[in-house]
Parts: structure tokens; sequence; C-alpha cells
DNA sequence: TACATATGATCAT
DNA sequence: TGATCCTATGTAA
């Protein structure tokens, strides 16, 4: 579940819940009985992202810290809290349960300067220094596959935004991060924000362009028509018809067209067998 | 029932 | 690069 647009969204959903008002937690689960305790009965000042990190704000200066990894959700709930819930936030009116999280931290005021210095960027937070990023992708070679990835490089992309993002810019996710224009580099920047600020907004990912499908807007598009590559191996190209490749970059699955992505191996047939491998667009 | 998989990240080797 | 942690879900057996 769980990129950057994930945990603006919740950040801003959890504020309403919860923002101002005296909190109930607890743990049911049992995993964060001492930091629920502590929270317990406190005046929730606010939540805010970094990236893929959750940050809340309470009145005695206490921080909460979350990060839901791979599995870890954090929904609203109604009744009585169902299977491993590690902490249950309540008020009269609403509980939101999280489960699974990587990270479930309560600690001093300092931890929200900790946790917002562990990462790079946010295109989805205001101040977000885009140069810093620019600098950081001109400074590595890895793959600008694997770049999106490194939350330090830029934070709140995941797997499928990184795929989504490569694909509309048009770049081969194995491209040195480095091999980049910066033109490209701010285009990237100003996609990433677009993108995820459209995710946030609809609590879901969806990238592509609802035009193509004769939609009339992103909320429009069925489930399974969202996405342009990832996991669509094999897969017609939405754009072009050329079958998805699937193939691995930072460790991870990525999703590539070969035609729209010009990943320099497989181009149409038509190329003649001298064809330039460098001959893109620059 | 069991296993594979998942939108993450860390640590060991 | 591989093992590992957190939990839920979908598919195979």
């Amino acid at each position: 579940m769980p990129e950057g647009h994930t945990i603006h969204r919740l950040a801003r959903d959890l504020n309403a819940a919860f923002g101002g008002q005296k909190i109930h937690a607890s743990s049911p689960q049992g995993r964060f009985e001492a930091g629920a305790a502590k929270l317990n009965a406190q005046i929730c000042d606010e939540f805010e992202a970094h990236g893929k990190h959750l940050v809340g704000h309470f009145a005695t200066g206490d921080v909460l810290h979350v990060h839901l990894g791979l599995i870890g959700k954090f929904r609203r709930a109604k009744g009585e809290p169902v299977g491993a819930v590690r902490l249950r936030l309540a008020t009269a009116d609403v509980n939101w349960d999280l489960r699974g999280p990587m990270v479930c931290d309560l600690g001093s005021p300092e931890l929200a300067d900790k946790v917002a210095a562990s990462v790079g960027p946010d295109p989805l937070r205001p101040k977000a220094n885009v140069d810093a990023f620019v600098a950081a992708m001109q400074r590595r070679r890895i793959a600008v596959g694997a770049a999106l990835l490194d939350q330090k490089v830029v934070a709140g992309i995941g797997n499928v935004y990184r795929a989504e993002l490569l694909f509309i810019a048009g770049i081969d996710p194995e491209t040195p991060a480095n091999a980049l224009d910066e033109s490209q580099v701010r285009d990237l920047w100003d996609l990433a924000a677009q993108q995820l600020r459209l995710g946030e907004k609809l609590n879901r990912i969806v990238t592509v362009d609802p035009a193509l499908g004769g939609h009339k807007t992103p909320r429009s598009i069925p489930a399974g028509e969202r996405l342009y590559v990832y996991k669509r191996q094999d897969e017609p190209c939405r754009v072009c018809d050329s079958p998805i490749e699937l193939l691995k970059v930072a460790a991870r699955k990525m999703w590539r067209c070969p035609n729209c992505q010009g990943s320099g191996a497989t181009q149409h047939r038509s190329s003649k067998k001298k064809s330039p491998t460098k001959a893109h667009k620059k």
C-alpha cells in the first residue's frame, strides 16, 4: 500500500480525525503497550509526512514515528479491534488501527528532526529542495531506476511509482542517473510531484492518462487499467502495444516498455543491426 | 493447509 | 545478493 502519497494522505486524514483533540490510545496486540499508555489521553497536535515516514506531534512533546514498511496499514476501523493491531488511536467518533508497521516508536521532540533529516527532499512537501535532488542524481552512477528508490535521493517514491514515472518520462530505468540532463532530472521531479499529488488526492495510484482509455477522470479508470507498466510483463504497452518487459533493478522487479523507453536492448526489428546505442534525444 | 507475494528497509555475508 | 522482520491476501494443493 504505502508509497509517499499514502503517508501524506494519512497525515491529512489523521489530522482531520485527531488534530487538536484529546485521543485515546491503546495497543490491542500488546507490542506497543508502553507507548500507547504514554500517548493515551494526550492532545494530538498534528501529523506530518516525510516521504514514507509518518510523524505525529503531541502536546507534551512526545513524537510518534511510524513507518509502514512493505505490509503495514493504518486505517479507519469500526467496533472492536480485529487481529494484530499494534496501535489504535480513537476519539468518541472514530478509530484508526495500525497493523504490521516496520517502525512504531515514541520519542522526544528531536525524533521529528531526526526522521526529517534521514530522508532526501520530498516532492510533496512545500519547501522541498529540488536542487538537492538534482545534485544527488548527478552524483550517482547507479541506474536511475535504483536512484529513484533511494530515499536519500528523493523521499516517497516506491516500486510502483519508479516504474510508472520512468515510463511516462520515456527513460530506460537502466540509464545511469548521472547520464541524465539536468532538465530531464528537473522534469522527473515535477512529474513525481504531480503524480504523487494525484495519488494522495485519490488515495490510490493512478498514472495513466484517462483520455487513453476514453475515461473522463483518473477516478473513473477501472482497476487493472490504472498503471502503464507495473506488473504488466508480457502485456501490450498501452501506448505502442510492445510487450512490457520485466527486469530487475536494485534487486526489485522493474517493468519497462522496450519501445517507449528506448532500452537500447530490444529496438524495433526494423532498426539495422548496427543501430547506435545512444540515439536518444538529448 | 500451504505457499507465494506485496507499493520497505536493514543487516549479514 | 540473500535472509529477515512485520501481516494480510490470493492462489495452489
